[in-house]
DNA sequence: CATTTGACCGAGT
DNA sequence: GACTCGGCCAAAT
């Protein structure tokens, strides 16, 4: 349908978000792709004011890099969920193997 | 209603 | 591999 119902678009990122299962990520170009939009940055918006209370750290970006400033919050939570990560000379110091981790509806 | 801003993406240099 | 530039989208002011 053309048409989806007039949530909030908050909501249906949120929605998103928490079906992705544990040990595993999407980027934000697929979560907003999901959405049927292409507002990558939109997503990440609504995760800096309202994500808060989901489980942000499996909204990465492209390229498997965690959240711009969120790195080291982020890296705990991969740690205990067992996601596959690689570690690199970046600063973040590491990032996640989406050839594994991608999640995929 | 117009402008700014942001936990972005991809291509080009 | 690093950096710059333009584009895209929704919320906040």
């Amino acid at each position: 349908m053309p048409q989806q119902q007039p949530l909030g678009f908050v909501e249906a990122v949120l929605a998103v978000v928490s079906d992705i299962p544990s040990g595993m990520v999407a980027t934000y170009g697929d979560v907003a792709a999901l959405l049927g939009s292409r507002g990558a940055r939109a997503v990440g918006g609504v995760m800096a004011r309202y994500g808060s209370d989901a489980p942000w750290w499996r909204v990465v970006r492209a390229g498997g890099r965690p959240p711009s400033g969120h790195a080291a919050s982020a890296l705990a939570h991969y740690e205990r969920e067992g996601t596959p990560l690689v570690a690199t000379a970046d600063d973040d110091g590491y990032r996640i193997d989406l050839s594994v981790a991608r999640w995929r509806p």
